[in-house]
DNA sequence: AAAAAAATTTAGAGTAAGCTAATAATTTTT
DNA sequence: AAAAATTATTAGCTTACTCTAAATTTTTTT
């Protein structure tokens, strides 16, 4: 009949939870509300740019987001909804897999990033009892509860860090202005992508890797000044 | 280059692995070795024929089945191996579900039947050496090995069947021709499916649903003569 | 404020898997 | 062995998601 307003919204697709979910962790690290771009969205999702328009024009319809041609988009309450339980099948499983069956942190991602799709919601609950109850996944992040409720996520000094665990620089504590222009040199600015691949002993240097590029050596006392969050 | 010859195969999308899984279950349970029918494809992937023809061709050129345009398919090793796969991918987790997850066997059908195909195979080895390596899943059903081999089926008597358990028709202890005729006028011909839907105390009657339509009334005696493999 | 650069959208196609309707081959019935 | 029924295939469309190239809009630089 019509095709605009009240329409009941079809059940997402894997592409749109994909969608969904990036877009909701890039809202989440925006530094302004401007509305996530296409740009970055194509980049995550490894698509052309114009396949991320044409997937928002369908979203849009569905009511999942709200986008503003040119401008950027944001989730509806009804696509923070679907991306939360991605967010919740994905924690609880990578919490059950390493907890259970004995994997690694780092082997964990790959296997959830596609079985997040396909877990029911009884089996979810059930690895989620089974594990009792925890609210946060062994890296510290929050574990989205059933009705789609969030945690504010709690910031770790980068000296708390795991080797290997791939990080978002969130915060600066107060530095000077040339120390910070130093860290913008070598790529660390708000929502860099750190990883740890070495930390010297005796509270000696930090190796990291920046973004997947460039690898740099980081003083201790500057490490203890960066907070960041679980990816 | 050439599109015919020597074509690396490409990997096994979702939909093959259920074409190659399904023309497995049907040949091994045709009577003869007379190929595997379009129809019957269709019906249990619940798609035209017109849809089987079509994939068929594409399995083919791939080199997963070997097909005789309008005298059926057979699978070749190489689409056996993918059966398999999705064979002890199934079997594992539903034995995993039941055993550590609280499942009841009738549930775990559903939920194995998505995840089989994006199980890791690293998840199914840790799952399998966590049950302690089982050569059988709870219902009897043997699990193939991770290189393809399965155990020829071992056929139970209808007797020692559990409630709900879906299972097909395989054999029946000699009965007289009337006996077989009054079998057959209910329904259970050779690969019939066949449900308990309860059993009588002290040895009494089966009452029984013969391929998800009919409701029967089965003597001790008779059910007794009837064996029978898990689906 | 114009020019240049960057980001976005539109236009037009491609691929995988499905469908219906029409046609062809095979099998069964008469 | 012809006719009828069944099964299978072909032809032509559809939907979801993707792509490249071209056109448009916004942002940044000069």
């Amino acid at each position: 009949m019509n095709t605009k307003a009240n329409q009941k919204r079809q059940t997402p697709s894997r592409a749109w939870e994909d969608y969904l979910k990036i877009i909701y962790k890039l809202e989440s690290s925006e530094n302004l509300g401007k509305g996530v771009q296409t740009k970055e969205l194509a980049q995550r999702l490894a698509v052309s740019q114009a396949s991320v328009t044409n997937m928002l024009k369908k979203l849009a319809e569905e009511q999942y987001i709200d986008y503003q041609p040119y401008y950027g988009v944001s989730l509806t309450e009804a696509g923070r909804l679907v991306a939360m339980k991605m967010l919740r099948n994905h924690r609880v499983l990578e919490t059950y897999l390493v907890a259970r069956l004995g994997y690694s942190w780092d082997e964990v991602d790959e296997e959830a990033e596609t079985l997040e799709h396909f877990l029911s919601d009884k089996l979810v609950e059930r690895m989620w009892h089974d594990l009792g109850q925890p609210t946060h996944d062994p890296h510290g992040s929050p574990i989205p509860s059933i009705d789609g409720q969030i945690e504010p996520v709690q910031l770790q000094s980068l000296t708390e860090i795991t080797l290997q665990t791939p990080v978002r620089l969130k915060w600066i504590k107060n530095r000077s202005p040339e120390e910070l222009r130093y860290l913008a040199s070598i790529g660390l600015h708000i929502n860099a992508q750190i990883v740890i691949k070495n930390q010297a002993p005796f509270q000696g240097p930090l190796l990291i890797e920046v973004d997947d590029q460039h690898f740099h050596a980081l003083d201790y006392r500057m490490a203890l000044a960066l907070f960041v969050e679980a990816e």
